[in-house]
RNA sequence: GCCGGAGUAGCUCAAUGGCAGAGCAAUCGCUUCGUAAGCGAUAGGUUGUGAGUUCAAGUCUCACCUCCGGCUCCA
């Protein structure tokens, strides 16, 4: 009995109790949802990380709105279940079972193509295809700790070519206050969302008759974009690469040229015809770089050779996959293409782009492991559409990509079938506030570019010798780092990248004069503040100078006009005391340039 | 692009098919204040857009637009 093998709930590990107690819901939701919508198809329903989901080909739509019926249903079914039932079933049998379901029937197939053995697991008067792994009692399930939370389509198998069903998605836990904990901090995570607080902090917006998916950038959020812009191309000055700038559109011919016409039509920009030329808006800056560099012969000398550039451009993404500054249509992404010698040089540049990579982590406070992970992302050797064919470069560059890694003592995960067209990489992966990644930094090596483009140099023996690639950038795009940011930090960014650093309250109106001194003094400085002459109250100037998450405030009564002071108060922590101007612009500047939380 | 949901003042949100409202923000006035909201007045709307049903539409129907959650995609 029990279904499974597996060993008591008592030798069990936590994860793998939750997973079946997850798994088991599953099984439970089916089951309701076969018994309120008996027409309903079944499909598959695993685990997910805090839950589950199922997907469903239901004969009539549902919506949110039935979620509560199905989750009663469920409460109401698990009171007569107990313990799992294993049944094996030869392929005959189980293709009898699911005649009337495509879905299953074709992993009934799939299943016995396989040779593996077919398993059902039948529970009070549910039965399902499945390999197994559920708690030992449903009945004891606590029917509090589990939540239906939303539903969603999904491709069949997750093939966009094939119908899309209807996916339930559940929460589930061990006990209720830990559905309610994590309830509670998607709640809180809400008030991080970039979204919400680019409007509130008047960072960035977007206009209808604009285009979709195309910020406009407010003063605040143009300031810490320029800040950042600053930062990285000094930074990357100091590390040997020379900034160029190329043009935000081309002729369609260079893509064709680099290949990457055909593989990314869909998501370009239409081109412009013009004079019976078409132009395209650039989606990436690669020929443009190239090209560049054949603007006259080169020598081994000259290599590595860093072309870097803040490059915007320009990707007609499908409009459902458009979210805030996370995915954009228009973006500015900090580039930089490093013609290498050869392959050992290569991996040199790769280990010192990883170094930029952490420099800048740290500088924002994100912490590799906590808030970024490495990928390996690889390609596929059997998919020649979607991967230049060169199976010996491949495996040449993800092994060696593999070993700088573990070289370098970088903790990674490798990703099948992540790479680019040209060539596999190391992406940055981190995750916005709703738990969803994204890649934010990418380093990507790349063998077929120099062909494409001719990128030779001429060698120390007077030969003309074939270079590699890296694709890099540094702090990814401008757009997706600032989304970042703002999640990571709620908002309240670091002194350095702040919009506005300080703000100067006055007391009453009488002290005004004494404030505009104070704010030419800072501003000589270089200190980017703002002077509140609202007729307003302390109390209220301070509350919405802390909305706007200032990190320092100078404020100033009769009793700083006479001593020749201010009083400093800090973001979050209060009044820290007086003190001078020019301390404070000292204690500020040092702040500033430290770069530090 | 696909599935589902949403769209009312700058923001947050009300309004049985029957006069479109509140708080905050804005503007003006009073107040001149010591560390997270002082008081009063004024102004602010083609209820996303366009059709339709109805004596009557913010509310019901259809199409489109935009946004949100997923899926697919992500150079």
């Amino acid at each position: 009995m029990g279904g499974s093998r597996r060993l008591p709930a008592l030798n069990m590990d936590k994860e793998e109790q939750l997973h079946n107690l997850r798994h088991s819901l599953a099984h439970l939701l089916a089951a309701a949802v076969s018994d309120l919508y008996p027409k309903t198809k079944l499909t598959i329903g695993p685990v997910i990380e805090n839950g589950f989901y199922y997907d469903f080909d239901f004969a009539e739509p549902i919506s949110d709105e039935d979620l509560p019926k199905i989750e009663k249903k469920m409460k109401e079914i698990m009171k007569g279940w107990n313990g799992f039932e294993r049944i094996e079933m030869d392929e005959k049998e189980a293709k009898k079972f699911y005649k009337d379901n495509p879905y299953k029937y074709e992993l009934v197939e799939e299943l016995a193509g396989k040779g593996e053995q077919i398993t059902f697991y039948k529970v009070g008067e549910f039965s399902d295809l499945c390999r197994g792994g559920h708690v030992e009692d449903v009945g004891k399930i606590d029917p509090h700790a589990f939540k239906l939370t939303h539903i969603a389509g999904a491709y069949w198998r997750g093939d966009e070519k094939n119908k899309m069903l209807t996916r339930i998605y559940g929460a589930a836990f061990e006990t209720k206050k830990e559905l309610d904990d994590y309830l509670k901090m998607l709640e809180e995570a809400e008030k991080r969302d970039h979204r919400k607080l680019g409007k509130e902090l008047e960072l960035f917006t977007f206009s209808e008759i604009v285009g979709k998916g195309l910020p406009l950038w407010l003063p605040k959020g143009a300031t810490i974009r320029r800040v950042l812009e600053r930062f990285i191309v000094d930074e990357e000055l100091k590390r040997g690469y020379q900034h160029v700038y190329t043009p935000d559109i081309a002729k369609l011919d260079l893509y064709k040229k680099s290949g990457h016409y055909p593989y990314y039509k869909d998501s370009m920009y239409a081109p412009i015809k013009i004079d019976d030329e078409e132009f395209m808006l650039r989606p990436m800056t690669c020929p443009h770089h190239f090209e560049l560099y054949l603007s006259r012969p080169r020598s081994y000398r000259e290599l590595p050779m860093r072309i870097a550039e803040l490059a915007k451009q320009y990707r007609y993404e499908q409009s459902g996959e458009l979210s805030g500054l996370i995915r954009v249509r228009g973006f500015c992404l900090a580039d930089a293409h490093i013609i290498c010698k050869d392959k050992d040089q290569a991996m040199d540049e790769v280990s010192g782009v990883l170094d930029l990579i952490e420099f800048v982590a740290e500088k924002f406070g994100l912490k590799m492991g906590e808030d970024f992970r490495y990928r390996l992302s690889l390609g596929d050797r059997k998919d020649e559409k979607k991967y230049y064919k060169d199976d010996k470069s491949w495996d040449e560059g993800e092994e060696a990509l593999r070993e700088l890694l573990k070289k370098r003592g970088s903790e990674f995960t490798e990703a099948p079938n992540e790479a680019a067209f040209y060539g596999p990489k190391i992406d940055i992966q981190m995750r916005n506030v709703r738990g969803k990644e994204d890649t934010a930094f990418t380093v990507q090596y790349d063998f077929v570019m120099p062909k494409r483009f001719n990128l030779i140099y001429t060698d120390a023996d007077g030969q003309e010798k074939q270079t590699i690639v890296v694709h890099r950038s540094s702090i990814g795009a401008i757009e997706r780092i600032i989304a970042f940011l703002i999640e990571h930090f709620a908002g309240a960014l670091p002194l350095w990248l702040s919009p506005i650093q300080v703000a100067v309250l006055t007391i009453s109106e009488k002290q005004i004069a004494y404030a505009e001194k104070v704010v030419e003094e800072l501003k000589k400085n270089g200190i980017r503040v703002e002077l509140s002459k609202e007729n307003e109250t302390i109390g209220k100037k301070i509350r919405e100078a802390e909305m706007q998450k200032i990190p320092y405030l100078a404020i100033i009564g009769d009793k700083e006009v006479d001593t020749n002071k201010i009083a400093v108060r800090e973001r979050g922590k209060g009044d820290v005391g007086q003190m001078k101007t020019e301390e404070f612009i000292e204690k500020i500047l040092e702040e500033i340039n430290r770069k530090s939380l």
